[in-house]
DNA sequence: GTATTCATGTAAAAAGTTACATGATTAT
DNA sequence: ATAATCATGTAACTTTTTACATGAATAC
């Protein structure tokens, strides 16, 4: 249960088509939980028999209808009571890590272009970030509450990356052989 | 295909039984690649099935046989060609995230509570993983190479608790009402 | 005597991934 | 003309999680 949460606390945000959600996630609430377009459209009517969106037909000209989902009460409870539950910190799954604990069984040269790869992902992810948060959140102490948190989550990616950078600089030094 | 990668990882350090291995996912390797049991044994069935493992039977006294797995030189060919293919980062999936994202929906204490019990996790789990390095990495340099790239998932341990740690304090700030 | 450790599984449900499919529209 | 965008799905598959199950041995 956990994909349910991220689109009801996408949806809360604003009402939109399954389409339009499909892109949230792949920009901010995507950043923490990312979702294929197959998953959101299966979980969108599994939330809506469960009663927690309702959707309403747009008809467009020229265009197939999308239906807009928003979040019903019970839906909003629903999470608010779920993020209330204390629960324990999400487990990390990182493939780099696996490969770096065997890291010796390669030579060295090719596990360096690895790292520089990785490296050079998280490098521009962090640019993406710094741009979002200067586009929008340039100054933090007056934006409105619900963006303060919004916010949040965007420090975190950025901290995030910043340690998997800082991360890398070292174990090059580290893992350099004599 | 991931844990597959992971158990061959954690076989090559050391040859053992599912149980063994199961307690190795609950230190080590499961620090940033968790598993069940029951995902443990049925992969190293599989793992055996397609030649990549190799099992042994051991008769104990009193107790039921074990079977220790070990990696064969096509398992180990297998991983090494693994380790050096290009591949994304592995996307994140955090709870906490999507909670704060949402965080406005519930009042202020209770959101605060919420940190602060998260941010006792990893504080905990910080205390573990320092302590690992203390124990068994005290002096970096002198360590022969294979346990270097273990240190190195250490450190990526210890970065990001510390950087959950100081996230965790920057927003009690930033989502303070006035 | 009760809980924990050793040791291994089956079964089912939930979640996530990948491939295939359609069809109009707008931008280059 | 060709690619990308809008808009929504079905189907099959893999992976992960949760529950149920057994049985002896040892530690408290």
């Amino acid at each position: 249960m956990a994909l349910t949460h991220a689109i009801l606390a996408a949806l809360q945000e604003e009402p939109c088509s399954g389409y339009d959600l499909m892109k949230r996630f792949d920009g901010s609430v995507g950043f923490f939980w990312q979702a294929s377009h197959q998953q959101i459209y299966r979980e969108l009517s599994k939330l809506e028999d469960l009663g927690l969106l309702q959707s309403e037909a747009i008809r467009q000209a020229h265009r197939p209808d999308k239906k807009i989902y928003r979040v019903t009460d019970k839906g909003l409870n629903y999470l608010r009571q779920w993020i209330l539950e204390p629960g324990a910190a999400s487990p990390t799954r990182d493939e780099l890590l696996v490969k770096t604990f065997a890291g010796h069984l390669v030579d060295w040269p090719a596990f360096k272009a690895l790292l520089e790869q990785q490296r050079g992902q998280h490098l521009e992810r962090l640019a993406i970030y710094r741009r979002i948060e200067a586009t929008y959140f340039s100054d933090p102490q007056t934006l409105p509450r619900p963006y303060r948190f919004q916010y949040a989550t965007l420090r975190k990616g950025i901290r995030s990356e910043e340690s998997w950078l800082a991360w890398c600089e070292e174990i090059m030094t580290l893992l350099q052989p004599d």
